[in-house]
RNA sequence: AGGCCCGUAGCUCAGUUGGUUAGAGCGCUACCUUGACACGGUAGAGGUCUGGGGUUCGAGUCCCCACGGGCCUACCA
């Protein structure tokens, strides 16, 4: 490694190179041979039509922190990529690339169809994992998957059949949701509900054999063409006398029932509603149960059909014009009133939902979901954050049946047979050569393909290679987590999970983390159609992979959406360069060293770093006892807040430890050290903060896993060392915990930071050193002091610092800035232009705050209630406080006295 | 219609079981181009936690109401 290190961190290059060598090197390979405790996570697939979103971004970088958190800790790791085919999306764009070059793709027929989708799969579907290799995202690329791989296709058919022998599987002509623009039906989650202001039309229609009119309300005037039957409620005495009667719908001239059924509103409009039991979920039930005609009359694009009669041809959008023009002319339109409902539209390409009847396959939800439910309430499955479980619960208690059937040219066939000959339908693994029941040789294929979610549900296991028992299904199924969005909880959570306890009779994850959506800086939600998207690529390249995982993880509180700010991330570029910088000060540094004869590989090899902490006369100086302290404090806090997903507590601390302690305390304590002349403290010295360091690069490596491989390779490393990703991660060793150091170092932190203040407020040239003198209230404190002269007279830029004899004395505040706690005292004298009218300010602010503190105090430990009822302890620490604070007020008022009786300049 | 979440410093957000003087990042102010780092250093200003009521010895934290914002589910035409 070159020893030359560029002044700012450049993460470009390096990011690039590391992550083609982490792929290469086929790194993160999983053995499931392999002895040790399992961690193993899928990646929720991604649509193979898709780029890397912002939204992926941080779902990948949490993932990838547990992987990489476990990996280090020694699990036997399995992060699994891959992507979902994505039925119609992916449809839809061959589609359009054949229209461009004026290909018809109905023309070229199925078969060939299906090669073309192939052939663009190969060349342009691999975007978003290639996005995923550049991420560095530590997956096991020999395990990728596609759900249309020939192994998960047979799981799915397998799925299928199982499902279809258990009943689950019927097929059946009901109202969908049918997507005029997709030409197939979807399920109930892919279509988007949007609320729009609309119309509500009040319709007359005259009653046969009567002057009466009904008047009807309605939100789709051009859906009366349809009509075939009308309803009242039984108990509406306003309709009772005309039920059973009949009305002449208007422009179509058909005479249609008027029927009593208690569905109907009768608060709602006027009381009556038509029934189109072809175009609406309610008016087909309804349409049942009095055996109305079901008269569909649209066409799979939504304009109208021959049985619209003249409107025939229209777009139904045109129809509904017209409808109304000519209802209008005919003095049938009552009035017309303004109507907010909610609309739906097609999740993919937002065009209105058309409910229509038609012939589709469908799975049974109910029997699926009792024991999905029961897992969750059982805490076989934990949903994280909490709160979701009511979500979750509440969709499942109310889960309607799926609609699994598309009528799309790619996805996974329908695995059944229509007979010919006696129109009997065979179900089965593989291509049937006749009919089941007739056994007919007349078969033909269903045309219909499934749901691409039908083949996410089973991804947990279809993955690993299900339904063979192999290796890595008993190895690494069930899986650890799934990590995903809240938004898709419903989508494949949830089914992933009935399908999982159906056919592999355990979990398929033993929690689900359901994190946050990243919104753009106005909180709103991040669209691609509006253009309101960020792309993650480009800020990667412009701040770096690490400061984006960083940033996106800081900002990863469970159950809070991130907003986004470029400012945010120029905060986490600046930590990574901070820690650059810190690498940069050890190898600069060590060059003046190793001029010295001292080596690197004496200060720094691995076994070195190994056996630290190295002692000097068996000793260990303070600020290495508390570096080491609370790097074991900082490890433990990094494990407990990731086994719980906080993502953004875990970074934080690490953050803090990194810049905070380690580079603004230990390194600036330890740095005369370094180069001193004294050659075993320098080579203790180093070797110290080299531990330090190293440990401090793993600790942080999960999540800034390139800018931490760069530099861990920096270091000395053992002969064949592959990457700091192989190593452990640091141990959170309670034996280094030194609550004593950690104290002592506090307090001498303190002592710096008082004397910087009052240099400070003195506005002394900060180039001026001054002699400044301290007093203690405890023989300790002064031991420490003295012990520690040089890095205090250092660091709070002091020419000397002198110990006051005895204990508790006062310091003369005409000297100088007096600043104290209740450990010590320090005087800062006065600089050439003594600003007291400065200092008495301060000093007044100061005191005001103690004094209300201690009030406050005084009050509530006067409460007789507070002694008696509070616990013992919260009492006793209220006390030993107030002692103190007393204490300062009144120090603080003996010296705002004496100065305010000085005469003023 | 039902359910969920949020409202804390100028901005974006933390604040696990209620318990000392409510934190962070960015921004801001002053000073510092000190040989790791101006993507830096040092010091500092700045919130009484949307409003009201309640429970409690004690509430940012629990309960109720109001106001404001967001989201999800739903077949009211």
């Amino acid at each position: 490694m070159p020893r030359e290190i560029p002044k700012a961190y450049e993460p470009q290059e390096i990011e690039q190179r590391w992550a083609r060598a982490w792929y290469e090197e086929r790194l993160y390979r999983a053995d499931a041979g392999a002895p040790g405790e399992v961690f193993s996570i899928v990646i929720p697939p991604p649509n193979v039509t898709g780029s890397l979103h912002i939204g992926h971004m941080l779902d990948h970088t949490e993932i990838d922190i547990l992987v990489r958190w476990h990996r280090m800790r020694g699990y036997n790791t399995l992060y699994l990529p891959g992507t979902d085919h994505a039925g119609i999306s992916t449809q839809r764009v061959v589609v359009r690339q054949l229209t461009e070059k004026g290909i018809h793709y109905r023309g070229l027929g199925r078969d060939e169809f299906e090669k073309k989708v192939w052939e663009w799969k190969a060349e342009s579907g691999g975007t978003i994992t290639r996005q995923m290799i550049a991420l560095g995202e530590s997956c096991d690329w020999t395990r990728e998957r596609f759900t249309m791989d020939p192994g998960l296709s047979r799981a799915v058919r397998e799925v299928f059949v199982r499902l279809f022998e258990d009943g689950l599987i019927y097929r059946g002509r009901y109202i969908v949701n049918w997507c005029p623009h997709c030409l197939t039906a979807i399920s109930d989650l892919e279509t988007v509900h949007e609320q729009r202001n609309g119309k509500l039309w009040y319709l007359r229609y005259p009653v046969v054999g009567s002057s009466e009119h009904l008047v009807v309300a309605t939100t789709r005037p051009e859906t009366m063409l349809g009509d075939t039957g009308i309803a009242v409620h039984p108990d509406d005495e306003r309709y009772t006398h005309l039920v059973g009667r009949k009305v002449l719908l208007p422009l179509m001239n058909r005479e249609i029932p008027i029927v009593a059924d208690s569905f109907v509103d009768r608060e709602f409009g006027s009381g009556v509603v038509k029934l189109t039991p072809a175009h609406d979920p309610n008016d087909f039930e309804a349409g049942k149960r009095h055996g109305l005609a079901e008269i569909d009359v649209m066409t799979d694009d939504a304009k109208m059909n021959a049985a619209a009669g003249k409107y025939a041809g229209l777009d139904r959008f045109e129809a509904r014009k017209k409808v109304v023009e000519d209802l209008t002319a005919l003095g049938l339109v009552e009035r017309v009133a303004d109507h907010v409902n909610a609309v739906g539209t097609c999740d993919r390409c937002k065009t209105d939902v058309e409910p229509r009847l038609s012939m589709q396959w469908f799975v049974k939800m109910k029997p699926l979901a009792e024991p999905a439910v029961a897992a969750v309430e059982s805490g076989q499955i934990r949903i994280i954050p909490e709160n979701r479980r009511t979500e979750y619960f509440e969709w499942m208690r109310n889960i309607r049946d799926w609609c699994v059937s598309r009528q799309l040219w790619w996805g996974h066939r329908i695995p059944a047979w229509h007979c010919g000959d006696c129109a009997e339908i065979t179900v089965a693994r593989e291509t049937p050569a006749e009919c089941a029941k007739c056994g007919s040789a007349k078969l033909t294929a269903d045309p219909d393909v499934l749901d691409t979610w039908f083949s996410s549900a089973l991804w947990p296991f279809s993955t690993m290679g299900w339904p063979e028992q192999t290796a890595d299904l008993k190895k690494y199924y069930p899986t650890s987590a799934l990590i995903t969005g809240y938004d898709i909880l419903f989508f494949w959570v949830a089914r992933m999970i009935m399908m999982g306890l159906k056919f592999t009779g355990q979990v398929p994850f033993r929690a689900v983390y359901l994190h946050s959506l990243v919104r753009t800086a106005e909180g709103a939600k991040m669209s691609k159609s509006k253009g309101t998207g960020i792309d993650p690529i480009d800020l990667n390249l412009r701040f770096g992979t690490d400061a984006m995982r960083f940033v996106l993880a800081s900002m990863a509180a469970p159950g809070t959406d991130i907003v986004l700010s470029e400012d945010r991330i120029l905060g986490a570029r600046a930590f990574a360069n901070k820690i650059w910088n810190a690498a940069r000060f050890l190898l600069v540094n060590l060059e003046k060293v190793e001029a010295t004869g001292i080596t690197l590989e004496e200060l720094a090899a691995p076994e070195i770093r190994a056996a630290a902490p190295h002692r000097r006369d068996g000793k260990l100086d303070l600020a290495e006892r508390w570096i080491f302290s609370r790097l074991a404090a900082t490890t433990a806090e990094v494990n407990a807040a990731l086994a719980e997903y906080r993502f953004h507590e875990a970074a934080h601390v690490v953050y803090h430890f990194f810049w905070g302690d380690f580079c603004d305390w230990a390194i600036e304590w330890v740095k005369p050290r370094l180069t001193g002349a004294d050659r075993e403290d320098v080579v203790v010295a180093w070797r110290n903060l080299f531990a330090v360091f190293e440990a401090a690069l793993r600790l942080l490596h999960p999540f800034m896993p390139f800018l931490t491989e760069e530099l861990w390779h920096r270091l000395p490393q053992a002969a064949g060392a592959r990457s700091i990703s192989l190593q452990p991660f640091p141990r959170a060793r309670p034996e280094a915990r030194d609550l004593g150091a950690e104290r002592d170092m506090a307090l001498l932190q303190e002592i710096v930071v008082a004397a910087r203040n009052a240099r400070s407020e003195l506005k002394l040239d900060p180039r001026r050193k001054v002699a400044a003198e301290v007093s203690v209230s405890a023989p300790a404190t002064r031991a420490l002091i003295e012990a520690n002269l040089e890095p205090l007279v250092r660091l709070a830029s002091l020419a000397s610092l002198h110990i006051a004899p005895g204990e508790g004395q006062r310091l003369d505040p005409a000297k100088g800035a007096v600043r104290s706690s209740p450990d010590f005292e320090i005087c800062i004298p006065f600089g050439d232009a003594i600003d007291s009218k400065a200092e008495i300010a301060k000093l007044r602010k100061e005191k005001e705050r103690l004094a209300r503190d201690v009030e406050s105090k005084t009050t509530r430990l006067e409460d007789a209630a507070f002694r008696s009822k509070a616990p013992g302890e919260v009492v006793k620490t209220m006390e030993d406080t107030l002692a103190e604070r007393r204490v300062e007020l009144q120090k603080l008022s003996e010296r705002l006295k004496q100065l305010e009786a000085a005469p003023q300049e």
